[in-house]
DNA sequence: CTTCAATGAGACATTGATGTCTCATCTGGG
DNA sequence: CCCAGATGAGACATCAATGTCTCATTGAAG
């Protein structure tokens, strides 16, 4: 055993508590902290000595969340190829994730205080960015703004993951459903 | 004054509180019974007269949601024209009620239970019907269920309704935002 | 085997929101 | 004026979740 201050089972274990979290509180937001061990297989008191508390915990689940964003955006190479393709890769690569971001996006208490976490502006921006090189490249139309694009895609994404949780939406069309709506849209193309 | 059992003035009472509830848990959707009370200008005694509590408070609200839903959707006259036209008149008309929907779209409470408001069943199969037309009448692409556009639509909702709460969306821009982005997506159409 | 960090179980106090109650005050109708 | 109903203010108990603590047990390294 480590005779250093750091434990060295807690690194894997708590991978393991925050992901056992997300999946409980995707489905049941106000899941007690009892609930959470449990889910995760600990007691409630190692569970505090994880995370010093709810909030704590919540926190390192949007650090948790920002970071798979981040490891999604970069799958998906934003600067590759059309633009449309490479929000059809974001939207795949994002799946995973989609259960906690739902969960982090309804969680009001992260948008309140007055400074948000940074993680989120770089994500928007990045986003953002990839919506403005489909505009500038005239590949998408310039009447919705890349702000309002980014937003539409998180409110898809979480709506999404929650019709997928009660069964109204199935796993694997969850990209399509996505990608294709937010680029193409209801209506019917024109034939060529 | 009457000399009935039920108070004549608190009808009238009530809506305004319940109107007051809904912009205030827009905002802040953990806000407590206290501050609900204060907003709407009464005390928490009166509050807890018209309603039993926090839960009769959100159960009232989410009667309120359903009814100004179908109203839109009654003034939007959905069996008329193009689905197009519909869902954008659809669109304008919810507008007013899109905060008190985004409230209501996070409450997880409403939807965790075994059974739902069957309200919400019944919005769900006229928005769905509008769809459907809309794919019958080769209007709408098929790929893309009435269930999920009825589902991004209410996201799409929500998300423009906190994006315009914190400003990122102009609020006039509302009905075309929503509306543009499911007819028609962020791609451009080809020139004709 | 010994040792020690990590854990699980549970007791305990704290906190914040809630629901209930009483009582003084206000107000409009008779 | 007088009164009944409605209200506001606040005290009070309750309850659930939380955070902190202790202590016995476990398990793996030395």
């Amino acid at each position: 055993m480590s005779h250093l201050g750091y434990p060295c089972l807690m690194a894997l274990d708590r991978d393991h508590v925050l992901r056992s979290a997300a999946a409980l509180l995707t489905r049941k937001s106000t899941a007690t902290m009892d609930e959470v061990a449990k889910a995760a297989g600990i007691s409630r008191a190692t569970l505090h000595r994880h995370f010093a508390g709810r909030d704590a915990l919540v926190r390192a689940l949007e650090q948790l969340g920002i970071a798979e964003c981040e490891g999604a955006l970069d799958r998906a190479r934003p600067e590759e190829g059309s633009a449309a393709e490479a929000v059809r890769r974001l939207v795949r690569e994002i799946q995973p994730a989609a259960g906690l971001l739902a969960f982090l996006y309804g969680e009001n208490q992260l948008w309140e205080g007055d400074r948000q976490n940074e993680g989120w502006q770089r994500l928007d921006a990045r986003i953002g960015a990839l919506f403005q090189r489909g505009q500038r490249g005239g590949e998408f139309r310039i009447d919705l703004s890349p702000v309002w694009l980014t937003e539409a895609l998180y409110g898809l994404i979480a709506s999404c993951a929650w019709a997928t949780l009660d069964g109204r939406v199935a796993s694997r069309d969850f990209p399509t459903m996505i990608a294709e709506l937010l680029l193409g849209g209801a209506l019917r193309r024109e034939e060529p």
